[in-house]
DNA sequence: TCTGGGGTCCTAGGACCC
DNA sequence: TCTGGGGTCCTAGGACCC
């Protein structure tokens, strides 16, 4: 028995907590770069904004209707849901932290599990102020379902449990929900589905598992059984380590010129060799993507990505560095607009399992690269981000995204701390 | 003027092995 | 008349998630 416990507009939820004058009012997050709408407060969804849409696309109605926005803010949004994590894990130990706002709980052996639903609700807002949705059903997919059918049907206040309710009230509900809405079905699918007569929730529960898996794939199959009560997707209480780490971001103001990109992919590369450090990893391979804007057809299109083995898989940022900044001179052309750079590590391995060069002319053998990472680590850890830089990153950095709705790091940085008024 | 970032999994097809 | 069978690995592309 699953427990899905997501966090109702959760940016926008961030973003109200500390600022009174937003309450009532719409509100959308933006993406990095002040870019798209990724996150919207209930009253800029009752204006029907939508989801993803470009904020320059929709400047007319936020001035008709006093719509706010802010920059992302995920200082604060990761700290906030650290929070709620921790609150969880006082109801039980075995948790999924499945997404920045959504947690699986296995609640196995509740004994009132609506009750417990609704506790941890309370604790939330009591604690914390945000609102969250609980959905409990005997698969994923179900308590999926179920904290959608929560969040829409104001009678479940909040909680839904599936698993204790009528046969023929869960039919009802099924043939009235879209297709489109279960875990798993993109647009794509339900495009296809569609052709198929399979139009809602309940269409699909009927359909032949064995069909389904020869029409589409196995992950469809899995997902009819999943919505007739057959488990097939596990808690995943240890997150896997990852594959790959990317770092990727759009251009706060365009870059035509290779020493500019060059400072981009240098920053882009440290930040990536951070997270490998985090996950205890080197890398294998390298991966430099530059591209043009895809939004200006008009303008000159150039998109390029190529991908370098490591002769000595590295964590070492200079290393890194050094070789991104040398495979982006092969593939930069002049006399383009360049709109985004990213850098990807694969070939993810943990160090013991490294193998050394045949030829002896690795990079990365050097013996003191180790504490010296560790030490740039814990200095940036201590004074913050980019305290201690590759200078091929760049000074004055023209490049870095937009953001100019950010509101403060409310809970991570002592100077950003709110003041409270009296009298 | 202006359109995010970071991931995963699955499948098909080709190259290659013995 | 007429050319096997059983595998692995890699890549590209597509779909999905938040």
């Amino acid at each position: 028995m699953f427990a899905l416990v997501d966090c109702n507009n959760f940016y926008a939820s961030c973003e109200k907590l500390f600022d009174p004058k937003l309450a009532g009012r719409p509100l959308v997050v933006l993406s990095n770069n002040d870019g798209c709408v990724v996150a919207r407060s209930a009253e800029a969804k009752a204006l029907g904004v939508p989801m993803g849409v470009p904020w320059f696309k929709i400047q007319a109605l936020a001035r008709e209707h006093g719509i706010v926005a802010r920059s992302s803010n995920y200082a604060l949004y990761a700290d906030m849901s650290n929070r709620v994590v921790e609150i969880l894990s006082g109801f039980t130990p075995c948790m999924e932290v499945y997404s920045i706002d959504e947690s699986f709980l296995d609640v196995r052996g509740f004994a009132d599990r609506v009750a417990h639903g609704q506790l941890m609700r309370q604790r939330i807002a009591h604690w914390l102020g945000l609102p969250v949705c609980v959905g409990i059903a005997p698969t994923k997919t179900l308590a999926k379902l179920a904290n959608h059918i929560a969040k829409k049907d104001p009678c479940f206040e909040g909680v839904c449990d599936l698993a204790q309710m009528a046969p023929e009230a869960r039919a009802s509900l099924f043939a009235a929900i879209e297709v489109g809405e279960v875990w798993g079905v993109g647009c794509r699918t339900a495009e296809q589905l569609a052709r198929m007569n399979i139009h809602t929730v309940a269409d699909l529960a009927h359909a032949d598992p064995q069909a389904m898996r020869r029409c589409f794939s196995v992950v469809l199959e899995r997902t009819v059984r999943e919505l007739n009560g057959t488990a097939c997707i596990a808690l995943e209480e240890m997150a896997p380590p990852k594959q790959q780490i990317m770092a990727s971001r759009s251009f706060g103001q365009w870059v035509e010129d290779l020493p500019t990109l060059k400072e981009a992919v240098a920053a882009y590369t440290s930040r990536a060799a951070e997270k490998l450090r985090q996950q205890g990893c080197v890398a294998g391979a390298l991966t430099v993507m530059i591209r043009t804007n895809p939004f200006k057809p008009e303008a000159p299109q150039y998109q390029r990505s190529v991908t370098v083995p490591l002769t000595c898989p590295t964590d070492d940022t200079r290393v890194l560095v050094r070789i991104a900044t040398r495979t982006l001179e092969g593939i930069f052309k002049a006399g383009f607009v360049y709109q985004k750079a990213g850098v990807m590590l694969s070939e993810l391995t943990p160090p013991t399992a490294r193998q050394a060069s045949l030829f002896g002319d690795g990079e990365g053998e050097d013996a003191r690269a180790g504490p010296l990472m560790a030490t740039l680590d814990a200095i940036n850890q201590r004074w913050g981000r980019g305290t201690v830089r590759s200078l091929a990153a760049g000074v004055t950095q023209p490049w870095q995204m937009r953001r100019e709705q950010l509101s403060p790091a409310y809970t991570t940085s002592w100077d950003d701390l709110p003041v409270v008024h009296g009298g």
